[in-house]
DNA sequence: GTGAAAGCGCTAACAG
DNA sequence: CTGTTAGCGCTTTCAC
């Protein structure tokens, strides 16, 4: 910024040697009170602000961490990062977002660029099951938690619902209101949470004996129309089903769209059920039923668990959490009238 | 991460000095082309990963810039920030966000932070018209750009739209479909625009020969239940506002909410306007009407005159710029009935 | 073309 | 308690 002031020249102002200011501004405890109060003095009237790059470069850390999301403008990963980024200030971090737009490619990327940064540790939300980048940094014991999604091994770190229930306990929901015929919409099962929902689904399905029929789920692309299209399906009356789950409430929403732009009734003709519980689903003009993942707090535990892992040596510390589903009934889903 | 592989370990496997490393990873021209190869195969094998930390300390550079915003929760900054996130990455940035809920003390913290980390300049998207700490950077000249938002003086950088004239443009569209007992809900007018907002209204509740009526707006605490109370204000029948002019998008969400829950329709009881056209109030159950501050495009502008800044050492040019509001009209206003 | 050497601004022993 | 001295891992002259 302005003429570059550095530990020298307060060292020089305060007639001290430089080393002492870097004790200063470390709160090293045994400076006598005089110099600490000429250094502090120097810093404050030359506007010495420590260069923590230098810093970074000679104490291996850098006080940073890597936040890495497929959509940053989702509000569940908004709102997870607000609690990661809050927090991590309160723990002394800052928090450098990379936002993959779910490809692969771009969270090679990331993850390149935060590792040359020399990010402390990385949180990622989004990661296929399978991804080759990062089970490179699971491999290398790099301290690294996964949150909403995980990848397909154990040895890894990760805060996760268990979704298969999540999923169940959605099915239930609408079991239990007396629907039979549901359509599941799927997001991209790469991702852990999106496969293990359509688990979920299928084994509801075949336990409770229901015909598996594959024109019920939904795989195509995730838009308005596309959606439009899957309800104007061309069932039998009595083929056609009564109910959607939907695999997260973004897709919900977007579900909602396509019957209203139809003039289908929610939850009169069909019932929407979705996932997630971001805080649009609450307003009362959505009032979308769905299970909740305990975002924000699955965020806050990531974040603990993640330093967790940077304070400690023991590279085989295992940190991972699960938390429970939890269903959120609101207005979208309703009885069977038969 | 693993067992720090530097430049100098990488000489060392390829049989050349340290320097030559340098030169190859910078990509610098004059180096033999059998040796270049001799070196990038030692730094395959090694998974050598250079150090940016390293290389900003002697660079006076680190590649990261900060983005300060009010609340990565609300689409408005979300949405900016995946414009910014993006752009910025394909120029070769990172960006650290901050996240000040509304705080300027969080804002002067935020600050300091990132120039400690030495960021290469900072995108603000919320900022008082008078905040002491920006206004330092300002004077500083640091590589700066407000968005959204400004400080109450010229000097300094910025991407915004003419605000009053926005809020003009969504009274005189109440105003034309017949309403005149328009009532304005006020956000926080620390901030530029919405003080400018709100003075849009009383301009053109002037220049109109409409009598100024304090309790027409409304200042109070920005929830539905401080919104439900202000429906409920005990107004003559003659007296009652026909129309609201909500001052953003989040806040006209809120009002919708209380009136819902009131039992006031919209549009047929009251015409609700809001302000920013997030990507929700574009949603088939919302559809509400607005004003567009073409958020995205001024995010995208607002990077890229930081770039500029950052590249020049003229500490005197300026790159502000300004955008044209542009009304949005969807379902939530109506003409009023006689 | 390539190596040697001098820092970038700080922290961390090690003396005294 | 405080100064001196090495680096941290790079980039960048300046020679050869």
């Amino acid at each position: 910024m302005n003429e570059k002031v550095t530990s020298n020249d307060v060292a020089k102002k305060a007639g001290v040697s430089q080393a002492t200011v870097s004790r200063v501004i470390n709160n090293y405890s045994f400076v006598r009170e005089s110099t600490r109060e000429k250094v502090l003095q120097a810093i404050e009237e030359m506007g010495f602000t420590p260069d923590q790059v230098a810093r970074s470069l000679n104490m291996r850390k850098t006080g940073t961490i890597g936040l890495i999301v497929g959509d940053i403008s989702n509000p569940f990963f908004s709102e997870t990062a607000k609690v990661i980024i809050g927090e991590a200030r309160e723990s002394g971090f800052d928090v450098i977002i990379s936002d993959t737009d779910h490809s692969d490619q771009n969270l090679g990327k990331a993850i390149q660029t935060l590792i040359g940064k020399r990010v402390d540790g990385m949180l990622i939300g989004s990661v296929g099951r399978f991804d080759t980048n990062v089970q490179q940094l699971v491999d290398k014991r790099f301290p690294l938690v996964m949150y909403n999604t995980r990848l397909d091994r154990d040895d890894c770190n990760y805060v996760v619902i268990n979704n298969v229930k999540g999923a169940r306990v959605a099915m239930k929901h609408l079991l239990d209101l007396g629907h039979q015929k549901i359509a599941y919409i799927s997001g991209n099962t790469k991702y852990s949470t999106l496969y293990d929902r359509l688990n979920g689904y299928h084994e509801t399905i075949k336990k409770q004996g229901l015909p598996f029929r594959q024109d019920y789920v939904y795989d195509g692309e995730l838009t308005v129309a596309g959606l439009q299209r899957f309800l104007q399906t061309p069932w039998q009356d009595e083929e056609r089903p009564t109910a959607f789950f939907a695999s997260n409430d973004q897709i919900a929403l977007l579900l909602m769209e396509a019957a209203l732009s139809l003039g289908i009734r929610v939850p009169e003709d069909i019932s929407i059920i979705g996932f997630d519980n971001i805080s649009y689903s609450a307003k009362p003009f959505i009032q979308l039923t769905t299970v909740s993942q305990q975002h924000r707090r699955m965020a806050s535990l990531a974040l603990e668990k993640l330093i967790q892992l940077m304070n400690t040596d023991d590279k085989t510390l295992k940190v991972s959490a699960n938390l429970e589903p939890e269903i959120i009934v609101r207005n979208t889903s309703a009885a069977l009238e038969q």
